[in-house]
DNA sequence: ATCTATTCCTGGCTGC
DNA sequence: TGCAGCCAGGAATAGA
């Protein structure tokens, strides 16, 4: 996204060519002659707010697992839809699995009130005083994007397991401190996989598929059978709320 | 409120 | 070498 921005600011879409209609909802080819007005994020949904006169649109973007949206790129079998824009800028959006959507919508469909606070917005105690007031597993509610948005699978399990709870911990038993030790590491784990590249769109250029920096650091997720960094333990996998979940047995408390 | 299962889809992996 | 079968996963949805 703070890659998109700058290039796509105030740049007007000349033509739109549109491939694949399942991750195509609404009429993407409406987005011609508008103008990007800004480039945002809400939770995992990247919003380019489009402006025509006094008239206002939306793309609204969710890249699922597999999306892409990629500047200058060649045009491939994923690609869904293409943007060319005045100044000859091309804006592709590719999506192997087509779990993404891109949607252009006038306003924001309802799903986006439903959205959750940002991690990065909440403070310590807000979170740890939300955290605690649900009765689910702790895994359960980092996925949960009504309760704070922008967590998926990785980022949950790394989360848990730096905070040294368990993911199937009931949130409403935690202590407040160990709450706020959750929020804490949530921060910490989103920062550093920011700082190592893992969540700039325009690093995902390369066409050798996802392998990101952010993949070394992680300490849990998809690493079972391998010995826990702390303490030598064989991390295990489980499902919680039907996804595969990563955790050390020793090192990760349910109380 | 909160759970599970199902659906969408393709590439990567396993096993024969 | 080829190919069938299985699996992952974000979010919406249905049903318990």
């Amino acid at each position: 996204m703070q890659g998109l921005a700058p290039r796509m600011l105030g740049r007007r879409i000349e033509r739109v060519e549109l491939r694949q209609p399942r991750v195509l909802v609404g009429e993407v080819g409406r987005a011609a002659d508008f103008t990007v007005a800004a480039v945002r994020r809400q939770g995992k949904h990247i919003l380019i707010d489009l402006r025509r006169g006094r008239r206002t649109a939306h793309l609204a973007v969710h890249l699922g697992m597999t999306g892409q949206l990629v500047l200058d790129g060649e045009p491939g079998r994923h690609t869904h839809a293409l943007f060319l824009f005045d100044d000859g800028l091309r804006l592709l959006y590719n999506d192997i699995r087509q779990f993404g959507r891109l949607e252009f919508c006038e306003r924001l469909p309802q799903r986006f009130q439903r959205l959750g606070p940002d991690p990065f917005h909440l403070s310590e105690e807000e979170f740890a005083r939300r955290f605690r007031s649900r009765r689910s597993m702790a895994k359960a509610l980092l996925l949960d994007q009504s309760f704070v948005s922008g967590l998926g699978n990785i980022y949950a399990d790394e989360s848990l397991f730096r905070a040294g709870i368990h993911p199937r911990a009931i949130a409403a038993r935690l202590r407040r401190a160990r709450a706020g030790g959750l929020h804490r590491a949530i921060v910490e784990v989103l920062q550093e996989s920011i700082l190592h590249g893992g969540s700039s769109i325009s690093d995902f250029v390369s066409s050798d598929g996802h392998r990101g920096r952010f993949q070394l650091l992680h300490r849990v997720y998809r690493r079972t059978g391998q010995p826990c960094a702390v303490c030598g333990v064989p991390i295990r996998r489980i499902l919680v709320a039907s996804r595969g979940t990563h955790f050390c047995p020793r090192c990760q408390k349910a109380g």
